[in-house]
DNA sequence: GTCGGTAATC
């Protein structure tokens, strides 16, 4: 019952790095109004406006239209007193949930406010929102923006920026900004600095940087900290270089000045587990457990899908079971863990089942959540589990992104059901959802199975036009 | 302002 024996058999070994760390392949274009919004004195107080409130804001970051609201408003010349609360705190909003576009107009609203008062701290939080949307261009022009106000920058915003570009592959650019700070004398560059672009470098495989980096930092005094062997012992994990990992891990226990932490293990004992190496994340674990680390919700996310992956059903359900002993209570990624897990092995049946149990606990099923039942359920042809799925989805207030329509289309197209593609296509422009390359490659590939090759070849063409559009919208203005 | 956990459609 119980296939035990995959464990290391099943190991598949990357060629690769690209395959292993696959960028954002649709950036979309952005519009770069926000940069043209010029900074205004006060212009006649207008009382309507102000019955903007909080929660008025916060609602409509929610809602298409109300995106467009918040464009007009930050277009228009007459919203320059709003109230100081209002802006801010759809401004928090925006950026905690990473709505970048939505985040640069409020900015554009409160840079017109008479009461804005230009500060570093608001540019370093939009700039790491930028980076881990992978907005390097938007990132730059802010920048400008900012040393356009006069205000000084602090080695918080030159990190922040230089993460920007770091996090979207840009080392050159990232590397020219630590330049940058070395030549300002109040913002040379830290340990933070040097562990966010050492954590970039080895996103993008210049394993060979680790080394010089180091020494630069060791020539400059700079100690490294937990964090940068964190960081240093994840990449060679991710990378599958595991002995250079273990030499790490060596290195930080010497240094004596950095002990391993509760990230260390997750690190390690992820890095194992997910390339199925299930006995040395084994050992691992109880290792530092021994080093009287105490693992958290996370690290047993992380050991149910390395025993998931590896087919080990009933080891995963030890962890879920003394998760549940200890009241560690399962997350959305918990349950998402299992979920996948179960639809990946095609067992439909134990996946339903905590997906039940995960609304039956009250938690929310998110995108994720959705793709992952859609996805298993195409594959075994369970059409009308799909149905069902879109229904619960367009009935709820769970936010829809582009990945779970491009899932959802992929398997309305595997299922030959070229009408509902189509609805699910002009819904996603409905949605604000922007199709993306894969979205139209998945429908090219739908029409072209079901011998439509006019509709395909017609698609192409609109897929070039939508991308001179936005071309245009870059270069415009 | 830094490190670890979920889906990813072509």
């Amino acid at each position: 019952m119980e296939p035990s024996a995959l464990t290391l058999t099943s190991l598949r070994l990357s060629t690769t790095c690209s395959t292993k760390f696959p960028r954002d392949q649709n950036q979309t274009n952005p519009p770069k109004s926000y940069a043209q919004i010029p900074k205004r004195s006060s212009g006649p107080v207008s009382k309507g406006l102000q019955k903007d409130s909080k929660k008025d804001l916060s609602r409509i970051l929610r809602t298409d239209a109300a995106i467009k609201g918040i464009a007009r408003k930050a277009n228009s010349r007459k919203y320059t007193q709003l109230w100081p609360k209002a802006v801010l705190e759809a401004l928090d909003e925006a950026i905690r949930e990473n709505q970048w576009q939505t985040a640069l107009k409020i900015f554009g609203l409160l840079r017109k406010q008479h009461w804005y008062d230009a500060r570093c701290q608001t540019y370093t939080r939009l700039l790491v929102m930028l980076g881990k949307c992978r907005q390097p261009e938007q990132a730059s022009l802010l920048f400008e923006i900012l040393l356009s106000e006069g205000l000084r920058p602090t080695v918080d915003v030159y990190t922040a920026l230089l993460s920007a570009y770091g996090q979207s592959g840009f080392l050159d650019k990232a590397l020219s900004t630590l330049d940058d700070m070395k030549s300002v004398s109040e913002c040379k560059p830290d340990v933070y600095t040097y562990s966010i672009l050492i954590n970039c470098c080895t996103k993008f495989c210049h394993f060979d940087l680790i080394g010089q980096i180091l020494a630069e930092m060791s020539f400059l005094g700079i100690e490294c900290s937990t964090v940068t062997y964190n960081t240093i012992i994840d990449g060679y994990g991710k990378a599958e270089m595991f002995e250079l990992m273990e030499n790490t891990l060596t290195d930080m226990i010497e240094s004596e000045t950095c002990l391993p932490d509760v990230f260390t293990l997750n690190t390690l004992v992820g890095a194992y587990g997910n390339s199925g190496q299930i006995e040395k994340m084994e050992k691992w674990y109880d290792e530092f457990l021994l080093m009287g680390l105490k693992p958290d919700i996370k690290t047993f996310n992380i050991l149910i899908k390395s025993y998931g992956k590896a087919g080990m059903y009933e080891k995963m359900r030890s962890v879920t079971d003394y998760m549940e002993k200890r009241f560690f209570s399962p997350t959305t990624v918990t349950f998402n863990t299992v979920i996948d897990v179960f639809g990946k092995a095609g067992n439909i049946e134990r996946m339903d089942e905590y997906f039940k149990k995960m609304k039956h606990q009250g938690i929310k099923p998110n995108s994720i959540t959705y793709c992952s039942l859609v996805r298993a359920y195409s594959k075994v042809g369970l059409i009308t589990k799909v149905d069902s799925i879109l229904r619960q989805v367009e009935n709820s207030d769970v936010i829809l992104d582009t990945p779970f329509f491009n899932c959802i289309i992929s398997a309305y197209g595997q299922a030959g059901d070229v009408k509902k593609m189509r609805e699910l296509f002009l819904e996603m422009k409905e949605r604000e959802c922007k199709p993306d390359n894969i979205t139209f490659a998945t429908m090219i590939q739908a029409y072209n199975a079901q011998g439509m090759t006019e509709a395909a070849e017609k698609l192409v063409n609109k897929m070039i036009a939508t991308k001179e559009s936005t071309g245009t919208r870059l270069t415009g203005h």
